[in-house]
DNA sequence: CCCACAAGTCGCT
DNA sequence: AGCGACTTGTGGG
C-alpha cells in the first residue's frame, strides 16, 4: 500500500497530510504556534504522482476551510486506522455541528456507554484525523477544556472561528488572535 | 492475565 | 480551585 505525504499551506502554517492509496489517513498541525504563510510552504507536486488530483484537492481545501471556520465541503476517502472503540468515537465526532460543543461524558453517552469519558478522551487523543474530525468540539465538564493533539492553543482558536459562543465562561479568542502556544 | 496509564467526572473540603 | 476515588479502553509486561 503506498503513502503520501504532502504539505498544505494555510494563513496559520503548514500542516502535513498524509495518504494510502485507500484514503486520507491523518493530519499533522503546524507545530504549538501558527506560523505565517510562505509562498515556499506549497509543496510541489512533484513526489504525487499516482495520488488522486481530487483528493489532494478537496483534502487541501477541507483543511483552509476548517482552519477559517468555514464548512469543510466534500471530503476524500477517509482512511482511518484505529480500534472499533476508537472508529466508534471518531464517527461520534463527526456528528457534532460546527460551532456546538460537546463533553467527554455527553460522547460518551451518546454511544450507550455512560461512563466510559476517560476512554473517549484517551480516543479523541489518537484521533488521526483533528480538525477533519472535530475533536475540538468536546470539552471537559468540570475542568474546562481538554487537551488537543496539536496543542491545546488551537482549541480555542478553532471553536472561536466557529463562531462558538463560549458557553463556560472561557476566555475566547478574537479574530486575529492567534495561540501561541502555551 | 495483571498493571499502569489518560484530552474524565463526581463529591468533598 | 484543589484533592481523591472511581470510571473505561488501551498498551506493555
Amino acid at each position: 500500500m503506498r503513502v503520501w505525504e504532502v504539505g498544505c499551506g494555510t494563513s496559520v502554517g503548514v500542516f502535513q497530510l498524509r495518504f494510502s492509496s485507500a484514503g486520507w489517513q491523518s493530519l499533522s498541525f503546524p507545530g504549538n504556534a501558527p506560523a505565517p504563510l510562505r509562498k515556499e510552504n506549497w509543496p510541489t507536486d512533484r513526489a504525487l504522482d499516482g495520488l488522486p488530483e481530487a483528493w489532494l484537492e478537496r483534502a487541501r481545501a477541507a483543511v483552509q476551510h476548517g482552519v477559517g471556520g468555514q464548512a469543510l465541503g466534500t471530503l476524500p476517502p477517509l482512511d482511518l486506522v484505529g480500534t472499533p472503540f476508537q472508529l466508534k468515537v471518531w464517527k461520534a465526532l463527526t456528528g457534532i455541528p460546527p460551532g456546538e460543543t460537546r463533553t467527554y461524558g455527553q460522547v460518551a453517552e451518546s454511544m450507550g456507554q455512560p461512563g466510559a469519558a476517560r476512554a473517549v478522551g484517551r480516543a479523541c487523543g489518537a484521533n488521526p484525523l483533528p480538525l477533519i474530525v472535530p475533536c475540538h468540539r468536546v470539552l471537559a465538564a468540570h475542568s474546562g477544556l481538554g487537551g488537543f493533539s496539536g496543542g491545546r492553543a488551537w482549541k480555542p482558536f478553532l471553536l472561536a472561528r466557529e463562531g462558538w459562543g463560549g458557553g463556560c465562561g472561557l476566555p475566547l479568542f478574537q479574530q486575529g488572535d492567534e495561540p501561541d502556544g502555551v
